[in-house]
DNA sequence: AGGCCATGTGACCAGGCTGTTACCGCAGGC
DNA sequence: GCCTGCGGTAACAGCCTGGTCACATGGCCT
């Protein structure tokens, strides 16, 4: 039984990348699973094949975008199995893709629950195309609630809101800060090339001597601050571009902590206005 | 042209009775065409044939479930079209039902919005059953009709009196008017984009400069003003769209006899009501 | 040390976005 | 056929945002 998942790691919707379809496969055409098996590779696709029916309590485990089912490994309860499967699990897209059939076959099958019906030999190009086809169609429909929000340090981000809040207290960002905060949160820790943020949120190349990024990364800088004094977000890499990082707000007088990223976010001691010598304190200056 | 359509009548939220499906083709196989008919009768689909690709808008008026097309009979714009299709109304099933084709055919009509793809020639009970399995797949994620009441704020929301409601007295919304505000209530405190309100309310996409959503938002917040004059609903989101959420009106300038409670922001799912008379709706300006 | 270039910062203005009103076509009811 | 009410478009006004400019600051290289 093999199986390709990655951890459900930080994946996160919107600006950047969809996330991958989870698809399993009932089949047991070693041939057709091994052309299938390095297009689905290729097509960045979390697959797993499954030779023998699975429960089906097992396949709602699994979280699974969409399932190809091959009706011969299924034997006599194929029918029975499809339509507890259907029946079970509605968000599932289901793709028979199966051997000579007649056309009440066909027609049963898909009445029964199936998205759609695939005579093999079939070109798994197609094949995937067609998945692709159900799961697009089922996710438009869905739409929903995909909004977990990000944290970062005491930032969070909630993309259901296009706002960044801490504390409950909004940022007050516009919508391109927004998704610049986005971009960057998404890849925190990463140095993002300042062309590479300009081709993500602005969608398109960026040209030689634009300082757009660079303002609006001070208008971020600015608008976080006010909420969030005691830490540092965005920190510059001269020559390259920006990262992403939550940091306090740490002077030179605190030699023997950890010089980086904090990752407990910890309470910062109470914000003492610096005089005019910042030596021993953080500073909360504003 | 033949039609068969049934006046636009309520036959929404029907309990049991299950709307019947609005199909067009897009065909010139007389034979097809006749054969098939036949069957959508039985079936008591309400279809109509279109020997040509009709505009765009035209299409949007009929406010279809799926089409059948023959890519053959659209000429050289068959892909444009086909895309501009399936853009425009990302609801509408599209099947795909041509002549031979090529695996690179098919995949290029899937990927660019096709539900499915079928070859002639075909049996029409298979068609049928396609269609079916596509429109079913829509449905079946969009089939959520509470008809329980929202309420937020003092405003309740009855799905099945399609009216808004304050301490018993109706808002007098039109049909529109409460698609809206169902929509943004359901999604409380949600900001919900533009595109995404016109794309749900009105079924097909937006078009850049459409300021629909703007007015309609105006007529309701009139309306909501005029019998819940003290809370405010929708809140605009700039570059973004709106969200719903009562929040109290924040007066300060004009302490005359109304001390409004406190400018803290959040009543999230608090239906306080607020003291002052029911019943007399204040006289709006009309 | 000095110069050059990259970046930080504040101000500013055009264009875009939204609120608002008016108007028009159409459909349903009488 | 007339009338009313609803949906949708156009037009205008005002405000906000985004992006540029000019200058200040600071790092890197010779």
């Amino acid at each position: 039984m093999t199986t390709s998942y990655a951890p459900e790691g930080q994946r996160r919707t919107g600006a950047g990348g969809q996330a991958p379809i989870r698809l399993a496969v009932l089949d047991s055409d070693t041939g057709f699973l091994q052309v299938l098996g390095k297009r689905l590779e290729n097509a960045g696709w979390q697959h797993r094949v499954l030779a023998s029916p699975v429960p089906l309590d097992a396949m709602v485990s699994m979280r699974l975008n969409a399932v190809v089912v091959d009706l011969a490994i299924l034997g006599p309860q194929a029918w029975t199995y499809l339509e507890k499967l259907c029946e079970r699990l509605p968000h599932l897209g289901v793709v028979v893709c199966t051997g000579q059939s007649s056309v009440a076959q066909r027609v049963r099958g898909l009445r029964l629950g199936a998205d759609d019906w695939v005579t093999k030999p079939c070109h798994p190009e197609e094949l995937i195309a067609r998945v692709e086809a159900v799961v697009r169609r089922r996710k438009r429909a869905e739409a929903r609630v995909d909004d977990t929000p990000v944290s970062v340090g005491e930032v969070e981000i909630r993309a259901d809101q296009f706002q960044a809040f801490v504390h409950g207290v909004s940022a007050d960002l516009t919508r391109r800060e927004f998704e610049l905060i986005q971009l960057l949160a998404d890849a925190e820790g990463q140095v993002l090339p300042r062309e590479a943020i300009y081709q993500r949120v602005w969608g398109y190349a960026m040209v030689h001597g634009d300082r757009s990024v660079d303002v609006f990364v001070r208008k971020l800088r600015q608008k976080l601050e006010r909420v969030s004094p005691d830490w540092r977000y965005i920190h510059t890499h001269f020559g390259i571009g920006y990262r992403f990082a939550a940091e306090p707000v740490a002077e030179e007088a605190v030699p023997a902590g950890e010089p980086v990223a904090a990752p407990a976010p910890v309470a910062p001691p109470a914000p003492e206005p610096v005089a005019d010598e910042p030596l021993a304190v953080p500073a909360g200056r504003s």
